[in-house]
DNA sequence: TGTACATCAGTGAACGCGCGTTCACTGATGTAC
DNA sequence: TGTACATCAGTGAACGCGCGTTCACTGATGTAC
């Protein structure tokens, strides 16, 4: 046999994920249907409950396959050991590029954060979350913030973190337009400097 | 007669906008239904089309109605005149109560700027827009702006606006606790001072 | 003021359609001996 | 290696239901004279 049964399964699978982060892409989770799912996979609507319990399962399990991407880019930025005063140009450059390469993963997380259902919501709050607390750390070991409380840590890790969605949700809304997305990049770039220079600031001053 | 035929129209059309808001606060436009919404007013599914074209006309019009609540909200902002050194306190404490007596507007916004259905999409993005240069505008005349270039004023004005947005978003999102709404509007002051200082600083070292 | 007609918000039946879910099934793949 | 049985991904019919939209209608409100 040139498939095992286990590696056909695990091939649907796949082609039922893609093919709700491909459906709901317009619109969002609560409106897909397994219905459409079941045709755009080529499989009868039944068989859809081989791999899923529901649509909210469905949802669950492209939260966690969205937030691996996420994190895979998180990887990026903490492998890449840029100098100090290239942190901020190589940090976007890699949100950039991840974004780009899993644009239905960063859409996905950025639009049913506040449309999808309960439990999807939820689930991708707490990975923001979670996003921020590892942001905290990191910040932690940046030169200058030896002294800074936990607090400060948190709310600056926070604003970044909005300001970095807020970038992925700009280039994810904007066309297909080099131009308009070369200004997304070039806008958060500035930003995230005054956010820094910023906290530094605001620190010394306490 | 107690009411004309004009008011009592007036009165359904209201009805059916508050309906709509109320039913897709769980989830979306994307998913609302005109036979869900008329059951809700307690009129029958084929009067809806006397007062809307379609659930995306409908959602237009709560988009405009909407965004009314925010422009209100601005306006008390600039009204208020606050001492400059008060001026974000005061802000965002203007936003915080907005946000509270118009949660289903604000939480409309921020969830169908990416889940609505595109119209809608392109509708809220094209006011947030606005109000950024708006805001930009408001920015110019604090003092130690004036040598500012309008670039400069258009990204601090997008920072500022990303942050409030999130602000209003994590309000909107997070249950009747006080507790976690206090920690909230406390972090929006702390990062609203870090990005004014940051951006100043930044600003006179170009 | 009274009458005759126009307007139009809301009605109710009907339509074809896609929905989620049930159930008994098929037949290829996998396993035990 | 060959056979008998188990597993299970996918099938296909059927169900009742809510959907958007059509159409001809009703009857209260509004207007012209």
């Amino acid at each position: 046999m040139s498939e095992t049964r286990g590696e056909r399964k695990e091939r649907t699978r796949r082609a039922i994920l893609d093919a709700a982060l491909s459906l709901c892409e317009d619109s969002s989770l609560v409106a897909l249907s397994l219905r459409q799912v079941a045709k755009e996979v080529g499989i009868v609507p039944t068989a859809f409950y081989r791999h899923f319990e529901s649509i909210e399962a469905l949802g669950l399990a492209l939260v966690d396959e969205s937030f691996v991407s996420l994190r895979a880019m998180l990887l990026d930025v903490r492998r890449s050991n840029a100098a100090f005063d290239e942190t901020i140009d190589s940090s976007i450059g890699i949100l950039v590029d991840h974004v780009r390469r899993q644009r239905q993963h960063f859409q996905f997380i950025v639009r049913e954060r506040d449309a999808g259902p309960l439990s999807v919501r939820t689930a991708i709050n707490r990975e923001i979350e979670l996003c921020q607390q590892e942001l905290a750390t990191d910040l932690a070991r940046l030169p200058g913030t030896a002294d800074w409380s936990p607090e400060d840590l948190r709310i600056l890790s926070a604003l970044i973190v909005t300001a970095m969605v807020a970038t992925a949700e700009a280039i994810v809304r904007s066309p297909d337009r080099p131009d308009v997305e070369k200004q997304i990049v070039e806008d958060a770039r500035v930003q995230l400097r005054m956010v820094l220079i910023g906290a530094l600031n605001w620190r010394s001053r306490r």
